[in-house]
DNA sequence: GCCTGCTTTTGACAGAAGTCAAAAACCAAA
DNA sequence: TTTGGTTTTTGACTTCTGTCAAAAGCAGGC
């Protein structure tokens, strides 16, 4: 617990209240590798943080899995798109590895929301980031190179590449297998 | 004025005195056709609301313009890097037809947060509708060809069709101008 | 009406990336 | 060590898209 907290400061100070209302509202879940956290057409009515381990976000077309995301040690996660929103998810997020996760309900965290003005500040900020994160990540999907978006990915999130396997980094850069490993080859 | 409130509501109902707050803080801003809202290298301190325009957001890659998003009537407007850290801006903001803008300084808006909880929530409920749209946006442009993202631009945003020209459109959806008008012509 | 400049289209060619299929490498369990 | 399954690489070929250059279309000003 203490370790989410640690992540939650980065974004905003948080008063030993808020602190205790957000320990009595998140509960530990366990889950081990190829489990899913949620699945296509299931509405997604949790926020979740990532303690430990590592899972993917992928939804289908035309028969093939396209992974879109990762996450990781400290990172949120949801169906953003179903959480918000609250209908029915187009993805499916599956753990990757073993993982300890920290689960908030989407009514609990209004009501954290409502009690708590900084809590609601702390998700602000956080979307924030999390913005700016995809914004660049749209960018250079949209105008880089393959090859270019493979360096980044070395330079940025090395661990990515050492945790996941060779076919969903291609996906989630959005190139197939063989031209990834063509790119690897002749670097 | 209102129109700015009717379009603020679509997210959160606002009291009187919120209502109150933000007219003495929002202040209009005209400008016309080619003008710019911000160049590249400064720091973004303002946040817009679009009441009546449109205009475009793009950086500068290998001597090109790359535009990478429009607003027209009812957007929020800002880099949104820029304007959430500080930093400078890497992209410019140029208007496309003479426009009716309200503009709102960082530091006054995080004053609003402070003084309104009720504010700062209308804006994280922006922020999840904005980063559904751009992770959307991000989808297509990494999975889905060329052709493809030009009818589904057809469908969602006729708008853009009709009012920006053909190279800045094609530089939206990450292609040459010439791919785009091929694309046109077998349609 | 007729320049002039800007936008859009067309043509020819080159390069990047996808697909399908097979081979090689890797890994874990027996 | 062998075996079976999965992951990664390689090869041959096709398709899509970009680039450069030229032509066509269009709009405003004189």
């Amino acid at each position: 617990m203490e370790q989410l907290f640690s992540h939650l400061r980065k974004y905003h100070p948080l008063s030993a209240e808020a602190q205790t209302a957000i320990q009595n509202c998140f509960s530990q879940v366990i889950l081990s590798k190829n489990e899913f956290l949620l699945t296509e057409g299931k509405i997604c009515r949790h926020l979740y943080f990532m303690e430990q381990g590592a899972l993917r976000g992928f939804y289908n077309l035309d028969g093939k899995e396209i992974t879109y995301w990762f996450a990781f040690e400290g990172d949120f996660v949801t169906s953003f798109h179903s959480f918000t929103t609250q209908q029915p998810a187009v993805e499916n997020i599956q753990l990757l590895e073993g993982s300890v996760l920290w689960a908030i309900s989407k009514e609990t965290l209004m009501d954290l929301f409502n009690r708590f003005h900084e809590i609601e500040r702390l998700v602000r900020i956080a979307y924030e980031r999390y913005y700016v994160r995809l914004e660049e990540r749209f960018v250079n999907a949209q105008f880089r190179t393959a090859a270019e978006r493979y360096e980044q990915l070395i330079q940025q999130t090395p661990h990515i590449i050492e945790r996941i396997p060779l076919g969903q980094i291609a996906s989630y850069l959005g190139i197939s297998q063989e031209t990834l490993s063509r790119i690897r080859s002749r670097l």
